[in-house]
RNA sequence: GGCGGGGUAGCCAAGUGGUAAGGCAGGGGACUGCAAAUCCCUUAUACGCGGGUUCGAUUCCCGCCCCCGCCUCCA
């Protein structure tokens, strides 16, 4: 089956073949450590996460590389401002992200690279593209001659004129030309440092990604990936470095997600409008972003909302319960002469979820493919519980069905990996000790002498066991087959 | 200003040159002791506005309006 992938470089929707047959190098930017992530960063990893794992499911073997940018303004300055060295900033952002990354079940990358373990080869990438010509010392600083790389803008589709007149570029009077950016910066008192053929200092953001890109997957990798704000200037200064040096294509496929907002605005750190990720599992189960997240096509704005994450936990709670009533099927009789079965429906859904996925990983059409299954599914349960038995053959199909829905959605979507947080902060921890310790056996227990209430026609005794158990956060169901109960 | 992406029902959100997937919400019905869950019917004379091409456009072209992002660090 052929994938089609959107690629910024192009504008185009383009047939995915990569470099070597058989196999995928990606590599996206990471996070900058000297804060706590938020559902903007989340969305990347979800969709990356989500990317990943289709590319494998399509027997692709896939090479995934993630970076973490440990050393930079923004940490030294918050390092500074906190009287610790930048190390305890970045380690303990670093082990924030990781935690994150847990609950939300993104899969570990291949190789998680820091840039203060790639010194050398930054250096060594420096050194190079000094040696070419397309990079110049002046005192204890080095920069990227913008103007020498003549495809410079093809990614971000602007022109360096253009970017001129913007007169945004601020101007110093060591560089040669305002657009050129420093690929190595001269250490100021108090800064980390390392040594370098220039003096001591430090590497500049967009010359990290290039030299571990080359260093872990080669100078040509199938796609990059990060963020729509990425794009520029930070992706076009990759490639420019990466290209002047080789005259190789840098990445095959450019391929950005769409940013999360909030009321129409981008979330961001400065406009204070975030919501952290913590935050997130604090109040809801993981899975329910992710299902979010994948509800939106991955480079659509995602105006992210509380009323949203409402909705979509109905929308999960209706995946799952489809799932889960095969349990409800299993109980009932055998009826030979039961009309019907969902094969046809499965092979439906599993074509449209696939071709859905192959067109630029479409999510949301894939995700519409899955309900229809899951009405198909309901309908037929409907029918043998009013029938009060069902055929071995359609009961058979429902299994399937909820396998294969289970199995799709867990493989590619990342979801039902587990119901819980598997790290728990404090903010969760707090909430589990106020909460009311809910013992199983002794809901089993009241649900036992509700259903005699009822059997005895005692409405109202089982009514009120059923309110009293609401209240608790308990809600019932009663099936053919016996009480259902789940926790809100 | 330049570049990029959008404007689809009450709210989200896919999609197509031949008359609109899916989710949530609302109304009616079935089921239920009542609920819950689920199903059925229903909710866009129609896809920002104005032109054009076409037998036919929401989908293609042109113009306009509005929103967002990037142009400075940003997933």
């Amino acid at each position: 089956m052929s994938l089609k992938i959107y690629n910024t470089l192009t504008g185009k929707k383009e047939e995915f073949v990569p470099l070597k047959p058989g196999e995928v190098k990606i590599y996206t930017c990471g996070v900058t450590v000297y804060d706590y992530n938020h559902v903007g960063h989340g969305r990347s990893l979800i969709v990356f996460d989500m990317i990943r794992r289709y590319l494998r499911y399509l027997g692709y073997n896939v090479k995934f590389v993630r970076n973490f940018t440990d050393v930079d303004d923004k940490i030294i300055n918050r390092a500074n401002r906190e009287c610790v060295p930048f190390t305890v900033i970045a380690d303990k952002y670093i082990k924030e992200y990781f935690e994150d990354a847990e609950n939300f079940r993104i899969e570990p990358a291949d190789v998680e690279p820091r840039v203060t373990t790639h010194i050398p080869d930054i250096i060594d990438f420096i050194q190079k593209l000094i040696d070419k010509g397309y990079a110049y010392e002046v005192d204890g600083d080095v920069y990227f001659s913008v103007r020498k790389f003549k495809e410079y803008g093809k990614l971000s589709k602007r022109s360096v004129d253009e970017l001129i007149a913007g007169a945004r570029v601020e101007a110093s009077d060591k560089k040669r030309d305002p657009l050129d950016f420093a690929l190595w910066k001269r250490s100021k008192a108090g800064e980390p440092s390392w040594d370098s053929p220039w003096g001591k200092g430090r590497p500049g953001w967009h010359t990290e990604c290039c030299a571990m890109i080359f260093k872990h997957l080669g100078e040509t990798i199938d796609i990059h990936g990060g963020g729509l704000d990425l794009t520029f200037p930070h992706h076009e200064n990759e490639l420019a470095q990466a290209e002047a040096l080789t005259d190789k294509p840098f990445a095959r496929y450019w391929v950005h997600n769409g940013l999360v907002t909030v009321n129409g605005q981008k979330m961001s750190k400065s406009l204070g409008n975030y919501i952290t990720l913590k935050e997130i599992y604090s109040k809801y189960e993981p899975d329910i972003l992710r299902l979010l997240v994948l509800s939106v096509h991955y480079r659509s704005p995602l105006d992210f909302s509380w009323e949203k994450m409402e909705d979509t936990k109905k929308a999960y709670d209706k995946l799952k319960s489809a799932i889960d009533d095969v349990n409800i099927l299993e109980k009932l009789p055998e009826n030979p002469n039961f009309e019907g079965h969902l094969y046809d429906d499965i092979a439906k859904a599993e074509q449209g979820f696939y071709e859905a996925m192959s067109d630029d990983f479409n999510s949301p059409e894939a995700l519409a493919s899955i309900f229809k299954l899951v009405r198909e599914m309901n309908i037929l349960k409907n029918r043998a519980v009013k029938e009060g038995g069902i055929s071995k053959k359609a009961l058979q199909s429902y299994r399937e069905a909820s396998e294969i829905i289970y199995k799709i959605l867990r493989d590619i979507f990342g979801l039902f990996d587990s119901l819980q947080p598997c790290v728990e902060t404090e903010e969760i921890k707090a909430k589990k000790e106020s909460e009311v310790k809910i013992d199983e056996n002794l809901i089993e227990t009241l649900i036992e002498v509700r259903n005699k209430a009822r059997k005895s026609k005692k409405y109202d005794i089982a009514d009120y066991i059923r309110d009293k158990l609401k209240d608790l956060g308990i809600v019932i169901e009663d099936t053919p087959v016996g009480t259902k109960w789940k926790k809100i």
